[in-house]
DNA sequence: TTGATACTTCGAGCGTTTTCGAAGCATCCT
DNA sequence: AGGATGCTTCGAAAACGCTCGAAGTATCAA
């Protein structure tokens, strides 16, 4: 099959609602079976399984069988990542159409994870007072680390360096929120933090969505470690 | 409409092979005419004209009016980002399949613009030997032009502190190369040495592709300047 | 073993999309 | 003005892919 091919086929796989829902649903980075997936695109399991069994067969998909159940998660973070740069281009204007927002869609502005990393108004709260406190460098196309984040991340239990080759920069990605319109930090050290309020408890996921929640001590948390204040 | 119908419809767009192809085609950051368009995707003016008008509607591309000409390009750096992340699940892989490489495959795979900047072997050298030389720091992430680096683009007269709000970090984004599978520089500071380039005649691009050829007086110059040996 | 659950395969129906011929409009050239 | 070029609109035929009922396989539970 020509290149050509390959990428239209790509791009055709994630250009139906059905399955544009199931791989938006797996974007938490979690694996859900196809009954799952199915009630959640709101098709049969009979029109998932097809959809599943096609995404899977493209290099999309990596599924995993447990008993009767089958888990289907992203293949690999460069799958999360054509999905988010496909959102952003989906993510209407906040500025010129000041949407109706939903009880649900409020969640899911409030926090959410984003693959492997924080997003939403959290995921930018937590980024902008690594800013402020000098712990951070971000640019529009990447970020740094900075010593005295390098301490910080250290004090909180956060270990980095470990997960870096690298020696000495600590460099990550920003990914821009499209509820928010702003970076917030992605990349590997954006997932080791936010693994770290999952284990810590400091958020909680709403259930059956990607919308975390903070729960109360993690707010006294991330106040006291990191310096974020949530509105 | 729903924000899942608009990822399902901006991604159904850059599914149709015709509607591949052209997007492809403006991959080098160009303007095209729709009947250049049209043949670069085998298709007739009638039916590129039809594609090409739901494309700029869905915001993908943007259009300029010259006299009988339209002029199509990418709308933003986000939709070529998009399309370069799709891209990137396409290309197939080298290890696996050592696919048979015509000469326009070959031209493509020496070295090509990635929108903006460039890529293939090229783009992969020119990174390499920056990296070699202790002027660019790159994660799998982000990079960081280093102080030597900045002083060497600022001889070279490359003013990179200008394109930058950032006063002290200059820092920049890998994008992985689909030939040669490994990254080479993007982003701002990657644009602007592929216009030097450009604009000192160090390359020049072969006629009607993303192809480009390194010039005599361009190899001599990337070598002297930026140490770089093409194989 | 029997029945229930999770999922897949098959096949036919059916709406959507793609495609291009034909015709029309706008612009340029001489 | 007249003719050529670039592009768009219209309409209809053809192709494609989505969908789900029905039936089949695999696993679990008792």
């Amino acid at each position: 099959m020509s290149n050509n091919a390959r990428f239209a086929e790509i791009a055709a796989l994630a250009g139906d609602p059905g399955r544009a829902s199931m791989l938006n649903g797996l974007m938490d980075g979690r694996a859900l079976t196809a009954s799952e997936l199915a009630q959640l695109a709101g098709i049969t399991a009979q029109t998932a399984s097809s959809h599943l069994t096609r995404m899977t067969e493209a290099g999309l998909l990596a599924v995993e069988k447990q008993g009767r159940h089958r888990y289907h998660r992203l293949a690999s973070p460069a799958v999360a990542q054509m999905i988010e740069s496909i959102m952003r281009l989906a993510a209407p204007d906040v500025t010129v159409k000041p949407v109706r927002t939903g009880p649900r869609d409020a969640a899911l502005r409030a926090g959410r994870t984003c693959y492997d990393h924080l997003a939403g108004h959290l995921g930018v709260a937590i980024t902008d007072a690594l800013i402020d406190g000098g712990h951070l460098d971000l640019g529009l196309d990447a970020g740094e680390v900075t010593d005295s984040g390098l301490a910080l991340f250290d004090r909180a239990g956060i270990d980095i360096e470990a997960m870096t080759a690298k020696r000495g920069r600590i460099l990550c990605r920003p990914c821009l929120d499209w509820s928010e319109r702003r970076p917030h930090l992605a990349g590997a050290i954006g997932a080791a933090l936010c693994s770290h309020c999952f284990d810590n408890g400091w958020i909680r996921r709403i259930e059956g969505t990607r919308a975390v929640s903070v729960t109360p001590n993690g707010q006294r948390q991330l106040r006291e470690t990191f310096g974020v204040s949530l509105a």
